[in-house]
Parts: C-alpha cells; sequence; structure tokens
RNA sequence: GCAGGCGUGGUGGAAUUGGUAGACACGCUAGACUUAGGAUCUAGUGCCGCGAGGUGUGGGAGUUCGAGUCUCCCCGCCUGUACCA
C-alpha cells in the first residue's frame, strides 16, 4: 500500500521519502542465535539478504540509500547519544517541558529544591542552597538521579525467568511473555526506568492534533488511563502490641486501647446500635450541634468506652444507668483516669435526662463554656503520629461518607505491620494463598470475593468514626496507592465484597435503592446523610469534599495515571549497550566524543551462572576514563574499598537496552541516515518534518508508538527536533489471515479410554459432515463398524465398547489445491512428515479408501492467522514464480480494504492474474504493438478520464481495492471498443504503474520509451470528456424502481413528468389511478406515489 | 464490564450528499474451441417462482416521496483493554 501511495505522489510530481530499515535488535534475533549458535549479527545479515532478495522481488520503490539497521553501530551510537541527553535531562511542570539538568542544579545551588516542581522520584527530602553545596559529590549524583529522565532506581519489576530477562508491561499479554508465552514473575532490580509518565498529560492531549484511527488513539488514552479524584489519607488508629505505649504519656491520645482498641471499637459500634433511651434522647440533641461542638457517642479513649464526648473540649458525659449504682468505686476510678489525660467528665442519670433534657443541657453549655478558656486538646490519634495513614486515591470522594471499610492489596507494605496478633493467621493464610495464584488465575477469576479483616482500624477524616481495614486481592498492588476507601453503596466491587464479608452498607444517595447492588453512575446523584455534602450533585460534593479534606490536611484533589515509568534495561545480549560505567555504583555517562560503545564478544549468549547478563561473560568490558578506551575487565581497581587504588579504570553497565530504544527514533535518521555529526541535519529535518504517512500494525499501539512520541517530544522540548508528534497519519493495514487445511483422524477410544492402533485412518471432510455431525447417530455406528477393521487391532475389533472421535489437524497448505483436495502422494513424501502418513488409511469423499486415484480426499478449511506452527504460510516467492509480482501486488490490494483483516486465497489470484494477460493483449497482438496514433473516441476518452478520477480519488482515499476493479472496467471496455490510441493507452499505463509498475514499465518501453515510467508525470483528468447528454432514470412507483427510461439531461422537471407518464409501463403500473404527486429529480430519479 | 469497529449473495467485497442494492472478482452452471485443460472465449448466476411477479442489506420500530446509508431499541461477531478504585 505505502508503494502504491509512493509511486502514485511521485508521478504527481512530490519528492517522496519513502525508506526501509530493519529494527533488528531485539529477543526474535538473539533467541534465533542461541537456537542456530551463530553469531546474531550474522544470522541477521543473512535474514537481511532474504528479505532485500524478496522486497526486491516485488518491486518496492524503497530508497536504499536511505537504509538503517538499528543494530548498525553507525546508528545505535545515536540511539546511545539520545539516551544521554535524557540522563542530562529533567521535566519541569513549570515550563511544563524537558530542560538540561544544569539548569537545575543552579536552581539547587542557589535556591534548593523547595520550590522545584519537577516529575521526579516520590518522597524526595527537601534541602536547602547551603545543604546542597554542602552535600558531597555522590550525595548530589543521587538525588539527581531522582530527577532525571532516565534514572537507574530500584524498581519492582516482570522478571521472565524463562527469557532470563525483565519484560515491560506491553511485552507481557495475559500474565505470560508476549514472545513465547512464558510466565512472568514480580520482581525487584536496580534497572533503569524512563520517567514517561513525565510526559502522561501531553501524550495524552496531543493525540487530538493528529489523524489516526479512533480505535489506536482509544488505546493510547486507556493505557494513559487519566483520571481526577483526590488523594485521601486515613489515619490508623490501632496497632499491635509493644508499640502503642511508646508515645503516650508524651501527647494526649484518645485511642490509646492498644491492641485491644479494635475489640473495644466493635464494642463501641455494638453499644451504638442499641442506645438507651436517655442516650438516645441526648444524643439527639447533642448531635444537633446546637451547642456549638461536636460531640461523638460511644467513644473509645483510653481502654474505656465513653457515652459522649467532645473531642476538641475535653469534655465526657456519661449518663448511667441503675447498673452504675454498683459500681461507683470503678467509676470513680476511670473518671480519674480520663481526668488524668486532660478531660472533664460530667455524670447525669437516665432519669435526669428523660426528665430534665433541659436543664442537663444547659449543664453542658456551661462546661463547654468553662472550658473554652484551656487551650485545646491536641487529638491527634497515635498511629498518625508515627506516619501510620493509609494514602488512597478515589475518583469519587464525593461518596466519602459512605466509607465503611477500607481495603489494602495484599501486598501493601502497611499490611504487616498493622495486623493485629488475633488476626495475624488469618491475614498471612490469606497472603499466601494469593501469592500462590499467578497474576493470570487473578485476572481470569473475578468472581470469586475473598479477602480477610486485618483487625485494624482507620479513623474517618470527618465523622472520625473508626473503619475497619480489610486486604483483598480485588485490589491491585500496582494501580494507585494498592489501597482503596471502600464504598459499597457505590461501587460494585466493595459492594460485593461488603455483601459477601457482611459489613455495613450505608446508604449515601438519595431515591436510590441499594438493596441489590451498587450505585456507580455518577448521573443524578444526590448525595444524602453525608454531613456538609448532604443534597450536593456529584460535581459540587467532589469540589467540596476535597476543599473540606485540604482544609484538614488529609487530602487534595489529585489526578492519576495508570501510565509507569517505562523501565528501559534488559538482561539480554543482543540490544545497544549503554554508554555508561559505573564508579562507587553511581552511574557515569561516556562523552559523545567516545561513541559507539560497541557490544562486546562474549562466548554464549546466556545469562552467567551468576545470573548477571550476557554482557557479564565479556572480558574486555570495563571504561578507561582516562584514556576512554574499553579495556579489559582484570584491570578494574576496587576503588570502592579504597580511593587511593582508584585507577580510572571502571566497570561497564551490563545491561542492554530493550527494542524499543531504536525504534523510537528511526524515521529522524532515514532523513540523513549517513550524517556522522549529528542524528539528523537541522536542514534535514526541518524539510522532510514529520512522517505524513505511517501504515502499521495495531500491536503497536501502547509499545512503540507511545515511546516514539514520548522521545520526540523530549527532543522537540530540548531542541534536537521541530516536531512534536512523530506521525501525522496512521493507518492500521489489517492482518493478511492464512487459510489452514486440516485433515480428519478417527480416533478410536475402549472404555472411554483413547487407544493406540497399528494404523490410522483418515477421512475426508463430507465425511465428517455425514457422520460426525454432532450426534453419534446411527448411521454414524454403522459408518465406524466398517471402520474397524482397517485399524489392524485384534484388540480393538473384539471390544465390544468401541466408540470413534474425530481429531482434526492441521496439515501444509502446499498438498492442498484450490478445490481443497490433498495431493496424497505429495503428502507422503514429506521430508518432514511424510513417513507418518505412508502407514494411514485415507478414506475419500466417495467413502473409498485412496490408492492411486480411487477417490479424492478433501480437506476442512479455515481461517487463522498465518503462522509457522499452523502450516498455512503462503511464500510470496511461490508466488511471483506461478503468477508475477504485479499478480501479487494487485491481489493483495484487490483482496479487500487496507484496514481491514483479510483472508488469503490463492485460488482467487486468477482474477486479477487474467485482468493482467488481457491488458497486456490491450497493448501487445500476436503480431506486435497494437498501439498506433488513431485519434480517440469520445468513448475511449471517457473510459480513461473516468478511470483516471477514479484512480486518483481511491489513492487519496487509501482505498486500493476498488481500484484495481476500476482497472478491469477499463480494460474490459477499451477491449470491447477496440482502442488502439496511443493517446489513451499511455496515459492509462502511467495510471496503472503505482500497482503493476513490471508490466506497465515493459509495455511503456515497447511504446518506445527510454525513461523510466515512474518518472513520467500522472495524467490529467479532464471532466469535459465524461459530460452525458442523456440519463437513464430509474423510474420507480412509492420508491419501488420498475423500469428505466433514457432521456436528455437538458429536460426540464415538466417535460420529464410529461414523458414518464406518457410512458406505456407508467400507465399499466397505474391502472388508471391518478397519483398523488411526482418526485423529480432532474439527473438522479423519478418517483411517483400513490 | 468498558472502548473501538463490523453485520450486504455460496466466497472476497462494491454502492458519492439518502436516489436503479450486489460493481469488480472468485466459485458454480451451460455451451464453443480443443488429444487435453488449472488455457481461451460466449451466456447465465441474490433468493422464491415455469411465468407474470414477489422478495431481499442481522432483527424490530421510526424519519422520508424514497433508507444498506439517518434516529431509537434488540441480537450477533471481531479487535483492544480490564477487578484502574
Amino acid at each position: 500500500a505505502s508503494d502504491i501511495y509512493a509511486r502514485y505522489k511521485r508521478h504527481k510530481g512530490f519528492n517522496v521519502l519513502h525508506p526501509q530499515g530493519y529494527d533488528s535488535f531485539g529477543l526474535p534475533a538473539e533467541q534465533y542465535a542461541i537456537q542456530t549458535g551463530q553469531h546474531p549479527a550474522v544470522t541477521t545479515e543473512e535474514n537481511i539478504k532474504t528479505y532485500r532478495r524478496q522486497l526486491d522481488q516485488i518491486g518496492f520503490s524503497f530508497d536504499w540509500s536511505r537504509e538503517v539497521r538499528t543494530s548498525d553501530p553507525s546508528y545505535y551510537k545515536w540511539t546511545q547519544w539520545i539516551f544521554i541527553q535524557l540522563f542530562e535531562s529533567w521535566y519541569n511542570n513549570k515550563s511544563n517541558k524537558a530542560e538540561s539538568i544544569e539548569t537545575l542544579k543552579s536552581i539547587f545551588a542557589s535556591e534548593g529544591n523547595a520550590n522545584v516542581d519537577a516529575a521526579c522520584d516520590e518522597n524526595i527530602e527537601s534541602f536547602s542552597a547551603d545543604e546542597w553545596n554542602g552535600f558531597s559529590s555522590e550525595k548530589q549524583q543521587e538525588l539527581l538521579l531522582k530527577y532525571r529522565l532516565t534514572y537507574l532506581a530500584e524498581t519492582e519489576v516482570n522478571w521472565c525467568p524463562a527469557l532470563g530477562t525483565v519484560l515491560a508491561n506491553d511485552e507481557i499479554v495475559n500474565g505470560v511473555s508476549e514472545r513465547g508465552g512464558h510466565p512472568v514473575v514480580r520482581k525487584k532490580m536496580t534497572q533503569w526506568s524512563m520517567r514517561i509518565s513525565a510526559y502522561a498529560e501531553r501524550l495524552l492531549q496531543g493525540l487530538d492534533q493528529i489523524d489516526w484511527t479512533e480505535s489506536l488513539k482509544e488505546s493510547q488514552r486507556n493505557w494513559i488511563g487519566k483520571s481526577v479524584g483526590a488523594s485521601v489519607r486515613f489515619p490508623i488508629l490501632s496497632f499491635p502490641k509493644g508499640e502503642e505505649k511508646s508515645d503516650r504519656t508524651k501527647r494526649f491520645g484518645y485511642m490509646t486501647g492498644g491492641n485491644n482498641s479494635h475489640l473495644l471499637i466493635s464494642r463501641a459500634q455494638d453499644m451504638r446500635k442499641q442506645p438507651t433511651q436517655a442516650e438516645a434522647l441526648l444524643w439527639g440533641q447533642l448531635k444537633g450541634k446546637n451547642l456549638e461542638a461536636k460531640f461523638r457517642q460511644q467513644h473509645l479513649i483510653d481502654d474505656f468506652i465513653v457515652d459522649f464526648v467532645c473531642l476538641s473540649k475535653g469534655l465526657i458525659i456519661e449518663v448511667d444507668g441503675k447498673i452504675h449504682d454498683g459500681q461507683k468505686e470503678a467509676d470513680a476510678q476511670r473518671t480519674l483516669v480520663l481526668e488524668g489525660l486532660g478531660h472533664k467528665v460530667i455524670r447525669f442519670t437516665n432519669d435526669e435526662v428523660l426528665k430534665d433534657i433541659d436543664g442537663v443541657l444547659k449543664k453542658i453549655k456551661h462546661e463547654l463554656l468553662e472550658r473554652e478558656s484551656r487551650p485545646s486538646m491536641k487529638v491527634l490519634p497515635l498511629g498518625k503520629d508515627l506516619g501510620w495513614e493509609i494514602e488512597v486515591f478515589t475518583t469519587r470522594p464525593d461518596t466519602i461518607f459512605g466509607v465503611s471499610f477500607m481495603t489494602l492489596a495484599p501486598e501493601h507494605e502497611l499490611v504487616s505491620i498493622i495486623t493485629t496478633p488475633e488476626q495475624k493467621v488469618e491475614v498471612e493464610a490469606y497472603i499466601e494463598a494469593t501469592a500462590k495464584r499467578s497474576e493470570r488465575e487473578r485476572m481470569a477469576d473475578v468472581k470469586t470475593i475473598s479477602g480477610a479483616f486485618t483487625g485494624a482500624y482507620a479513623e474517618h477524616p470527618f465523622t472520625k468514626e473508626p473503619i475497619p481495614v480489610w486486604i483483598g486481592d480485588y485490589v491491585l498492588a500496582g494501580y494507585g496507592t494498592g489501597a482503596v476507601m471502600s464504598v459499597p453503596c457505590g461501587d460494585q466491587r466493595d459492594y460485593d465484597f461488603a455483601k459477601h464479608f457482611n459489613i455495613e452498607i450505608p446508604n449515601i444517595f438519595e431515591n436510590v435503592d441499594i438493596s441489590q447492588e451498587a450505585y456507580g453512575s455518577k448521573d443524578n446523584v444526590v448525595i444524602a446523610n453525608s454531613d456538609f455534602l448532604n443534597g450536593l450533585n456529584y460535581k459540587k460534593a467532589t469540589e467540596l469534599a476535597i476543599y473540606e479534606l485540604e482544609k484538614l490536611g488529609q487530602g487534595e484533589g489529585k489526578t492519576n495515571y495508570r501510565l509507569r515509568d517505562a523501565v528501559f534495561s534488559r538482561q539480554r545480549y543482543w540490544g545497544e549497550p549503554f554508554p555508561v560505567y559505573y564508579v562507587n555504583g553511581k552511574p557515569q555517562m561516556i562523552d559523545k566524543a567516545h561513541l559507539p560503545i560497541r557490544l562486546p564478544e562474549v562466548e554464549k549468549y546466556l545469562p552467567t551462572e551468576t545470573g548477571e547478563p550476557p554482557l557479564g561473560r565479556a572480558d574486555v568490558w570495563a571504561w578507561n576514563a582516562k584514556t576512554n578506551k574499553i579495556v579489559s575487565n582484570d584491570l578494574v581497581s576496587s576503588s570502592e574499598v579504597e580511593t587511593s587504588l582508584d585507577n580510572g579504570i571502571y566497570p561497564l553497565e551490563l545491561n542492554t537496552m530493550p527494542g524499543w530504544a531504536g525504534s523510537s527514533w528511526y524515521f529522524f535518521r532515514y532523513m540523513d541516515a549517513h550524517n556522522e555529526e549529528t542524528f539528523a541535519s537541522e536542514e534535514a529535518l526541518k524539510y522532510w518534518e514529520s512522517v505524513d504517512l505511517y501504515i502499521g500494525g495495531s500491536e503497536h499501539a501502547t509499545g512503540h508508538l507511545l515511546y516514539s512520541r514520548f522521545w520526540v517530544k523530549f527532543m522537540k522540548d530540548r531542541g534536537f527536533v521541530g516536531i512534536e508528534e512523530p506521525f501525522k497519519k496512521l493507518i492500521n493495514q489489517g492482518m493478511i489471515l492464512g487459510t489452514s487445511a486440516f485433515l480428519f483422524k478417527v480416533v478410536p477410544f475402549i472404555n472411554g479410554e483413547r487407544i493406540k492402533t497399528k494404523k490410522e485412518v483418515i477421512i475426508s471432510k463430507s465425511l465428517v459432515e455425514n457422520y460426525f455431525n454432532g450426534t453419534y447417530s446411527e448411521e454414524t455406528s454403522a459408518f465406524c463398524k466398517k471402520l474397524t477393521p482397517l485399524y489392524g487391532s485384534e484388540e480393538f475389533t473384539k471390544s465390544n465398547s468401541r466408540l470413534f472421535q474425530v481429531d482434526k489437524f492441521h496439515v501444509k497448505v502446499k498438498y492442498v489445491n484450490a478445490s481443497d483436495e490433498l495431493d496424497l502422494e505429495g503428502l507422503k513424501s514429506d521430508k518432514e512428515f511424510g513417513e507418518d502418513y505412508q502407514k494411514a488409511v485415507f478414506i475419500g469423499e466417495n467413502g473409498k479408501i485412496i490408492q492411486g486415484d480411487t477417490d479424492t480426499y478433501k480437506v476442512g478449511r479455515e481461517v487463522e492467522k498465518m503462522s509457522k506452527s499452523k502450516y498455512n504460510v503462503v511464500n510470496p516467492d511461490a508466488i511471483c514464480d506461478q503468477y508475477g509480482a504485479d499478480s501479487l501486488r494487485l491481489y493483495e490490494m484487490f483482496l479487500g480494504p487496507l484496514e481491514q483483516a483479510k483472508p488469503w486465497n490463492t485460488a482467487g489470484i486468477t482474477g486479477v492474474h487474467g485482468f493482467l494477460k488481457k491488458f497486456w493483449k490491450l497493448y501487445v497482438g500476436d503480431n506486435g504493438l497494437n498501439v498506433n496514433d488513431a485519434k480517440p473516441t469520445a468513448e475511449n476518452l471517457k473510459t480513461l478520464h473516468k478511470t483516471i478520477k477514479k484512480v486518483e480519488e481511491d489513492i487519496e482515499n487509501f482505498s486500493f481495492n476498488t481500484s484495481v476493479s476500476t482497472f478491469m472496467i477499463a480494460c474490459n471496455e477499451l477491449t470491447a471498443q477496440k482502442c488502439t490510441s496511443k493517446e489513451v493507452l499511455e496515459p492509462l499505463l502511467v495510471v496503472l504503474s503505482p500497482y503493476a509498475p513490471h508490466i506497465a514499465e515493459e509495455l511503456w518501453s515497447k511504446l518506445g520509451h527510454t525513461e523510466s515510467i515512474s518518472t513520467a508525470p500522472f495524467p490529467k483528468f479532464d471532466a469535459s470528456h465524461l459530460v452525458e447528454s442523456s440519463k437513464e432514470y430509474p423510474i420507480s412507483f412509492n420508491g419501488k424502481t420498475k423500469f428505466t427510461m433514457e432521456l436528455p439531461l437538458d429536460l426540464n422537471k415538466e417535460d420529464i413528468e410529461k414523458a414518464v407518464m406518457s410512458h406505456e409501463k407508467t400507465i399499466a403500473q397505474l391502472q388508471g389511478r391518478e397519483p398523488k404527486k411526482v418526485i423529480i429529480v432532474p439527473g438522479k430519479i423519478v418517483n411517483i406515489v400513490g
């Protein structure tokens, strides 16, 4: 497709850059090398030769002078250079672009990092200018690494043991490696990473500026995964034994139940649900806030549950029933403890409350005023003091009052800390169980609800109520913070979890029934039971909730992206080496002047015995920073132990870059492929700008196409290139599918067990359809009876419980012809599998055993992805041999729309092949050239010009399949017209030449041209040849066409109506009825209604 | 579940702003020429019907003089993605 487009644009006078190159680093090349024991450079070279021969044979007009190979040192020199530039850059969120790391250093030196807003690691310590300047060089390097766009970090990576390397997220499909389908596990390793997350927003916004398919843009949007919401921090309230008392004496704490607090809390909850009459009455008054103080009921203070408390004033109110008469002493002691903690305790009896509620309230009011003067108590929960809090991300901060539990991912780091001794066994068992389940199982099995209670509680930011903390594997460690605030009434997963574990499901929506399921929609939301959020809609409530959280310092609005930084290290041999050496474990870049750093020779391409990457096998793989040369490993000093031993020779990086490194910028190299000074000259970059048309597969959606965009944006920021997006227009070509062929083997069973027989019986397609079509009928059993002796197994013949089943299996398509008939002799002499079939009995379409041509065998057919393992691969060489390259080109286009997946069916190629023969005959007859200077007829010109117009439109619309039809029509018409006019046939050749360049070139030279047809200008369309004088009008009655009528086009409506109405068929149709209405669209249609 | 796309003969697929549904091919049928046919040529080929005619673009409704095309509902298929909080 791209070749047709390129050739067409050249005919139109454009300077077309249509290049070709090879992304020749990477896993497939390396694995092939390991298998064959050859150096990947050698096998790559060989494969490229084959590709080149095939590409040339098909006639691609690539500009081979611009060929690039990512594995060529003259190319990867610049990949290494770009890596260095990334290392020397940071992302400034204030200017919203990448800047040189030097600007960051000077900011640090003059004002520290307090005002720096950068895309960087989380939790970087803050430092002043003085502190920065006082830091050691190593400390400075360490800090800078947290800001660089490519950085070393200990990250949890996807480790594939079978491949011995890490994989990027987009290299994993359904939990197994994309290449080879090997299992992948999470593992912590120090790796190079790319800070692509810095560009998340720009990568998202940029999608609106480019002409890509909606599905592809949507894939990238999903991958970037922007969600807007809030970050909320929930302090943890209880903690296990032995840790709780440390700070208690120093500060006021009110949740000091130690390892028992969770029990107390759940008791408090129960008590809240069953208040006494007096308590209920008083609570009704206190909670109304008419006292201008916030009270809580049945609240835990130290180890006691108090009836009511106003925490900010430290006022405790106890309402005593009869039971207190017998425990005065205990109560007094309790009061003592509470007052020791700075609280005031006042007591009322049930009777007082019930009989004189006003008096009681007066007293409370008085006490509150009394305590106004004393400084407010510090009411920080201890868990928070210790820095224990659960941070969650939510897109629904408006539902915060609906939180009835929290859920952590089983892998969450807080789990081991907060789990209470009582729950430890259960929690640990659960974690073990989930760890055993593979990622894949966890993803496949979404239905099963599982989880465990940690025993810990978190504090609600607004109600200050304790919230039980659970763990559950429906929360993913890898997304957000690995913890969620669970709102069962508003999220189906939370709802299911709550139902399953009998957790409370408070409803915070007005007029919404949540008895069956959660209400997950953001539309038509009216918040209820939510204090200050009551009555608000989603938007307003979200804004207010965030505002209040920010006031409390327990949360803020946050935008979360799913896009993670990309791991950039691979433990492989066949990739770009990093231009990096290590001094005291700190990475150092090698100067541009000494690039490329070439891959060292190694004995084997496998990891070392000690688990180092393959480059660990290289003997000459150390950097002499004084001479700037790669030297023997033996020379590396142990400078880490003693600086005096530092001889300036350091170890080089052992990892290599991933496959996407070289493929992220190759389009710039095409513009100036041999430049040794820079990756591409400014002039070339300015002249060619971005890629106008990119035709590629959708499998690159979240890999190559995202990384390229990232690198281009970075290079733009740093002023290396002038464009923001690499690919302006992108078309996803559909896959050409293969038509697999199947043989059907009848497999015998005895007592339900598959048995081995001396011979195999393979039956033809229609027999399968007749006898094994679902049900095991009488015909089936009769047929099988006949088969039984063929197996040559006495045991089987005698058995009374025989059964048969049909297995289908792939057979090489080259032994099957267009009519689905099997070439049995060919199959039996196949080098690979021939022997397997020698003994088998084949039964043909007519039910006869095939010997010679007694019967024919028909295979089953199915359309599948072309694949070696399915034996359905069609080799273009064979097609070219048999039909010619132009037939291949035309047919591939003729199969269907470019974007669509379509099955290859070699049988159909005779259509376009026949066309090419006919087309040739239009020019060349038995007695030589048919073309002469005859004046073209109007018909000839009409055919030519409508062809020019259609093909031009088709190419501009990438509708190549319809052009092929147009050529066929033109050829058929001109043949019928017996056209011999050079004036028509010559331009027609140019129109055809982008599609079928070989035949066009050949005929072009027969017409006497010495220059290639590829340089000829595209013929100009002249509309005057298409002007018609008459039109065959479809005459329809009530919208249904009944007949047609030839009428002059210059007729007006009245004349058309007159002509139509007087037509005999009209009279016959109307049968005397008067039409209600006559619709006439001149030049189009006549419709008679009535 | 979500997102994107699609649904037209036996098959691949055509059909401009709503205006003769099935272009162009494959396959199939019949015939011609041939020792032969995986060559070439001729005719036919959506379905039902001898025919006149009827019917027909996944199903149902709607807008319209007129719907494959526009709107709504439903069904099915493909691709991508996913306990994303």
